[in-house]
DNA sequence: GTGGCTGCAAAACCTTTGCACACAA
DNA sequence: TTGTGTGCAAAGGTTTTGCAGCCAC
């Protein structure tokens, strides 16, 4: 229950972030501010500057992921708490999810030879996926 | 000699692009349209709008690569055609170079998975520096 | 009742673009 | 000369913010 979710972090609850929670739970694919509030905007009566506030406050409590990306939108999903990545279509935008990360035992040579103290990475990766291969081969 | 780089591409030498080449030849870290804005005005007239179109200019000539951050801006450096990543410090965005790419395997993997034709990734490790570390413990 | 949440509109921010002029080849 | 490159100013798109009113607790 997404309720609980918001009282866990001191956040009331309102309609607007049991709406904007619901639909990103229900979508598979992060999604932007302007997608959300669109969509959310068909049952809920909300502003687009609510979005972007809900968001970002969702995201600090860390109940939601905020990446910005390579088209220079910032995208949201829920956080899963599983470390995961992605691999982008350049063409269409499609957007599969990859199982596992390579990355922690290279974090771990990292911390010895610079002395960082590592918090995080990203990762995703880009091509071109079947469907679009199709096309441009048609 | 940039002024061949220029040439190879068809590009006309212009004091402009020679300046921006000069800075990000000097630079061993990638940086934004503002940041080599303001060193390039102190010698060469220009203006911001030229240094952007410049900017996507080279990089679309694959002589510098651009790359968009995490704090909104896009960066650019120099292409050295070494597949390089790097590790960001999150409070005094140092930036320190990350030898060899741990990728490659697992992109052949992908491609298998999904069926996807890989063009590239992105990867960027963040952390905080030992010199930050240690501010913080003070 | 009170402080957090919201709507609206305006601004901020980085980046792109239109048009006329300037300059490299 | 010719077409590419540039300056200036204005617009573009996404995201943030100020302020007054509203609502969850």
């Amino acid at each position: 229950m997404n309720e609980n979710i918001l009282k866990s972090t001191d956040l009331k609850t309102t309609k607007s972030r049991l709406a904007i929670l619901l639909i990103l739970e229900k979508s598979s694919v992060p999604m932007t501010a302007e997608d959300i509030y669109s969509i959310v905007v068909k049952d809920v009566h909300m502003s687009l500057s609510t979005t972007y506030r809900t968001l970002g406050t969702l995201s600090e409590k860390g109940i939601l992921l905020k990446n910005l990306s390579r088209d220079g939108k910032t995208y949201y999903q829920i956080n899963s708490h599983q470390h995961k990545h992605q691999l982008v279509c350049t063409l269409c935008n499609d957007v599969v999810p990859i199982d596992g990360c390579p990355l922690t035992k290279l974090e771990e040579n990292l911390t010895q030879q610079t002395g960082f103290t590592i918090t995080g990475h990203s990762l995703e990766f880009f091509g071109i996926c079947p469907k679009c291969t199709k096309h441009i081969k048609e």
